[in-house]
RNA sequence: GGGCCUGUGGCGGAAUCGGCAGACGCAGCGGACUUAAAAUCCGCUUCCCGGCAACGGGAGUGAGGGUUCGAGUCCCUCCGGGCCCA
């Protein structure tokens, strides 16, 4: 778009004809304009319970933004979507009389400032506030209606603070699994010292009625450091050994989907596994929670299916397997089919593998079993190898493969027999034992009985190595005799089973299993608890010290925050273990009980010397919480004021969180688990945080693809043909590309930055182009061209209630019949398209309606103040300037949505279909509330249908009164 | 391999409960205005056939089948694309 100032006006045109036209110079003008004018009023500064201004009467609306992560870069098209969608709800729900919670806010801790601070070698602190100016003076030239006074960051010690509050919160509650829920553990010591509940040496709490109650040993009766680490691993938060990624060249551990065959996604460097002491949150003991309460969440389906996966939650049943003086526990979700089990698999890294394995195989051992599937197996085969041999060759060969290469080629078996047997409890058949790189460690107990019967990779495996296959289920007729049948049907070939179907065959074999002390029910998890310590600088501290016995101790909550310490030299130290670089910062490691703030109550002495926790929290930790503190953002007593949450979270929580389902499981899954602990040691109202949730969909750029379906940059690609029938042709090769959808990104030169867009059109026409791109949902791609569509929509508005010579508002003093009634359906329509998140076809009846009124020369005074409303939330500076201009008090924003009269939304004729065959042949018009009869007769009064009819039967006529006829004839 | 989503003109998309497929925007074409261009305004624009035209006929929502008076919408099979998990 060129610069809109005349250089030169033809003679006899004015030059104010341009000089009130609605062009890229007045939209900036105007919008900068009343983005000023909402900040000094206050406009959407929204006012607390307790503070002046407050209207009890209005019902509250709590609409929600996921938490921003400042990065240099500033914003780019993605982020304006979401914030758009819910700047229109919250504006329209203020317009409809809530009171709306609308605020934003920088998660702004975490390894991406950390790791651009060591290449810029700037301190994360600098680069980060500097991120968070850029975003927000990016966000603000949007218009969107935040509540800025109530904005925070992460980095903040007034919040980290409560954060470091929380954890405290989490480390002191232990969790109840009689009653499901958290508690502060002085219940659970005052119960354990008056003798009411004992801890067994599974470390199960049970309570005096509980039968095991009198094997448990006596609290009194312990010594204080047995004392001490049973309360410890009691406690929500606790420390544990944990084999961790750690990455010596990067300094920190990693997250298993921050390594990629053995090495780092970023750098490239190796990765081992290693042990660590690591702070970790009791998550799994809120699973069923988390999977129950989901149920009456209005959330995508997607979404919560994938948090149910991800909590992996199976019932079913642990058999221990007697193998010599060992037992081999198995956990199966299909313990009726224990009959069926034939062999055994446990994984190559099992711990029973070396004290099973003989040293020569017993007895006759087919050579099939001897193993397969892996290099050189046939050798060890031939040269007749010793199980130690084969099992070692096995390891060796397992150990250069990833979890994700054993499972995807689960289709070639591999595996080796271990020269051991076990027995079958329910039968006492003798059956192999093998190890096989399909069983992992890590999942289940790492051991599978296999019943290739009822499972097809233990068939596949069963088919590989030769081994006997029992079908315990009855397969209906006709099933094939060469696979695994998994379906419904009575039990067979299992002794006091047969005849059963599988749930009763299920109940009645555990109990047979409980009663013989072979196994009992269980439910497992594929949910872990969640590893909480970070080795890296730009994190919240730890609020905890260790004593020289090495013992950790809790900060008291009135001497938070603990400050992170300035550190000159935040580079990680490549090092061989994992050595958290709060480790640098000595002076402030090494300290007394009394100086980090200790409560003297411990029985630690203020003089007594302390070292600090050095580890940091993950990056969750501050989003985890971030809703509530948006509720009393300044409390300095409380992490949220009582009042405040009560109002603000309701029974419901959020009313309306938007963002991208890239957040699906782990930020959503942590938020709902802190928020349950919170809810439960009595902190907040609402056992969800979040009520209904919506996912925008991801906003794509065009690309070009090659024949092999490799991406070229659109740089490098032009267009030989027309509009209509191109023809794109990579430039360096000559060769044709096809037109194709990826993801922004700057190697294919086709991201786009929205200060660009607002620049040539303003930020109402983002806006607006980004809601009407298409449903909120969807991914879509973006078309730069297209913009311009909704920037002469607003020009037309504009044109429309402004006369472009003087700049004043230009109206009609009579209404316009069609078009009053056109504004009471757009007003309809409007409204309950945003109710329903379509602010696509939202836009496009404004444009519809504007078009309309274009043609019937123009609105009345009420007809633009009408329409301006329902402008607002979309275009809200257009619609502020309209008002104005109209003579009307500011602001738009603070009106009520207008009203429309249902009348006007029905017509006294419709023009209906005639179909024949449901064919359309005809089309004609009756009233609105003829009925079925007089519609019939119409139809087959009208002359082409009748033509059309002669000579035929008619069978049947349908009548759909209002929206056609369909006449079955022949 | 499993799960979820998705496929409609040259492009983005609309059709909310099974009832006129293609709203609205972009691009394109024609016209008005203009010395000219831009901007603006008016009109056309799914494809095929017939007609000077108004209009008429046929096909059509990834492919094939089914249910129904009627299917973009529901069911089955297949193919393509995307996201997530493994």
């Amino acid at each position: 778009m060129t610069e809109q100032t005349s250089h030169h006006t033809p003679s006899g045109v004015d030059a104010a004809g341009e000089r009130h036209r609605y062009d890229a110079a007045c939209a900036d003008r105007i919008e900068r304009k009343w983005q000023m004018w909402w900040s000094e009023h206050d406009t959407f500064r929204t006012p607390n319970p307790s503070d002046p201004g407050f209207d009890a009467s209005r019902p509250k609306y709590f609409v929600l933004d996921m938490f921003p992560y400042p990065s240099g870069a500033g914003l780019h098209v993605g982020h304006p979507e979401g914030y758009t969608a819910t700047d229109i709800i919250g504006r329209y729900k203020r317009m409809r009389g809530c009171n709306v919670l609308h605020p934003m806010g920088w998660d702004a801790f975490g390894l991406p400032a950390e790791q651009y601070a060591i290449q810029t070698n700037v301190h994360p602190a600098t680069t980060t506030r500097n991120a968070i100016e850029t975003f927000r003076r990016q966000l603000q030239r949007f218009g969107f209606a935040y509540d800025w006074s109530r904005e925070f960051a992460t980095i903040d010690p007034d919040y980290y603070r409560w954060t470091q509050w929380i954890f405290l919160a989490l480390y002191n509650a232990w969790y109840d699994t009689h009653n499901k829920r958290a508690r502060p553990i002085s219940e659970l010591t005052d119960a354990l010292e008056a003798d009411q509940a004992r801890i067994d040496q599974s470390g199960t709490v049970l309570l005096r009625d509980h039968p095991n109650f009198p094997h448990a040993q006596k609290w009194s009766g312990m010594d204080p450091v047995v004392q001490r680490h049973t309360i410890d691993d009691q406690r929500l938060a606790y420390l544990a050994e944990q084999s961790v990624n750690w990455c010596p060249k990067l300094g920190t551990v990693l997250a298993n989907e921050e390594v990629i065959d053995g090495k780092s996604e970023r750098g490239g460097h190796s990765v081992r596994r290693v042990a660590h002491k690591q702070w970790m949150l009791r998550i799994t003991a809120y699973a069923d929670r988390l999977l129950e309460d989901l149920n009456d969440l209005d959330w995508p389906t997607s979404t919560k299916t994938q948090q149910r996966e991800w909590i992996g939650r199976s019932e079913g049943a642990y058999i221990d397997f007697p193998a010599g003086k060992r037992r081999i526990r198995v956990f199966t979700t299909r313990p009726d089919t224990v009959f069926g089990a034939t062999y055994m698999v446990l994984a190559p890294e099992h711990p029973l593998v070396d004290e099973l394995a003989p040293h020569a195989y017993g007895g006759t051992v087919p050579p099939s079993w001897r193993c397969s599937g892996f290099p050189g197996a046939d050798d060890l085969i031939a040269r007749n190898a010793s199980p130690r041999e084969v099992i070692d060759a096995y390891r060796a060969w397992v150990a250069g493969r990833t979890d994700v290469e054993r499972q995807a080629e689960a289709k070639i078996k591999s595996g080796v027999f271990t020269g051991a047997y076990a027995l079958n409890p329910v039968n006492q058949q003798r059956v192999p034992i093998f190890i096989a790189d399909y069983v992992l460690m890590g999942y289940g107990t790492g051991a599978i009985m296999a019943v290739p019967g009822q499972d097809q990779r233990d068939w596949d495996f069963a088919k590989v190595f030769g081994l006997p296959i029992i079908r315990t289920v009855q397969p209906p007729e006709g099933f094939t005799e060469h696979a695994a049948f998994t379906g419904e049907g009575p039990a067979i070939n299992s002794d006091f089973l047969n005849g059963l179907n599988i749930p009763d065959a299920k109940r009645r074999i555990i109990a047979w299993l409980e009663e013989h002390k072979a196994g009992k029910r269980a439910v497992t998890y594929k949910l872990r608890d969640w590893l909480f310590s970070r080795q890296r600088y730009w994190g919240e501290p730890f609020p905890i010290v260790f004593d020289e016995l090495g013992n950790h101790h809790p900060i008291a909550a009135d001497k938070l925050p603990v400050a992170l310490p300035e550190l000159d030299d935040f580079r990680p130290p490549e090092c061989e273990t994992p050595t958290p670089l709060l480790g640098k910062a000595t002076d402030w490691v090494r300290t007394t009980a009394g100086e980090a703030g200790v409560d003297p109550a411990s029985g630690l002495p203020p003089e007594a010397t302390v070292w600090r926790e050095t580890n940091t929290m993950p990056n969750w930790a501050g989003s985890c919480w971030y809703y509530l503190r948006y509720c009393d953002p300044k409390n300095p007593d409380r992490f949220v004021g009582r009042e405040a949450e009560r109002y603000w979270m309701g029974e419901n929580g959020v009313d309306l969180y938007i963002g991208g389902n890239e957040h699906a499981v782990l930020h959503l899954l942590y938020a709902r688990f802190w928020h349950k602990v919170l809810f439960d040691l009595g902190h907040v109202t609402s056992p969800e945080p979040f009520r209904k949730l919506f996912h925008q969909g991801l906003i794509t750029s065009f690309a070009y693809q090659r024949a092999d379906k490799s991406l070229v940059a659109i740089d490098a690609v032009e267009n030989r043909g027309t509009e209509d029938a191109p023809e794109w042709i990579e430039i360096a090769t000559g060769e044709p590309v096809t037109q194709t959808v990826a993801k922004m990104s700057k190697s294919l030169k086709n991201v786009v930055n929205p200060d660009d867009i607002i620049a040539e059109f303003g930020a109402d026409t983002f806006r607006l182009y980004e809601m009407y791109l298409g449903p909120l949902e969807a991914s879509k791609p973006w078309n730069t061209r297209d913009t311009v569509g909704l920037f002469r929509f607003l020009q037309r508005v504009w044109r429309l209630v402004i006369d472009e010579n003087t700049g004043n508002i230009r109206t009609r003093a009579e209404a316009d019949p069609e078009t009053e009634k056109a504004l009471h359906r757009t007003i309809a329509k409007v409204g309950e398209d945003i109710e329903r998140l379509a602010f696509n076809t939202a836009i496009a009846a404004m444009i519809e309606f504007v078009n309309l009124a274009f043609k019937a020369d123009g609105l009345t005074e009420d007809q633009i103040d009408r329409f301006a409303r329902i402008l607002s939330p979309f275009a809200p500076h257009l619609a502020e300037e309209v008002w104005e201009r109209l003579g009307r008090t500011p602001a738009a924003a603070d009106q009520a949505w207008p009203a429309y009269e249902a009348s006007m939304l029905v017509d006294d004729e419709v023009e209906i279909p005639v179909q024949i065959l449901g064919k359309v042949r005809a089309k004609i018009t009756v009233p609105a509330d003829a009925d079925e009869k007089a519609v019939e007769a119409a139809a087959l009064a009208n002359d082409r249908i009748a033509e059309l009819l002669d000579g035929k039967t008619v069978r049947k006529v349908i009548v759909i009164p209002g929206r056609l006829v369909n006449i079955v004839a022949n």
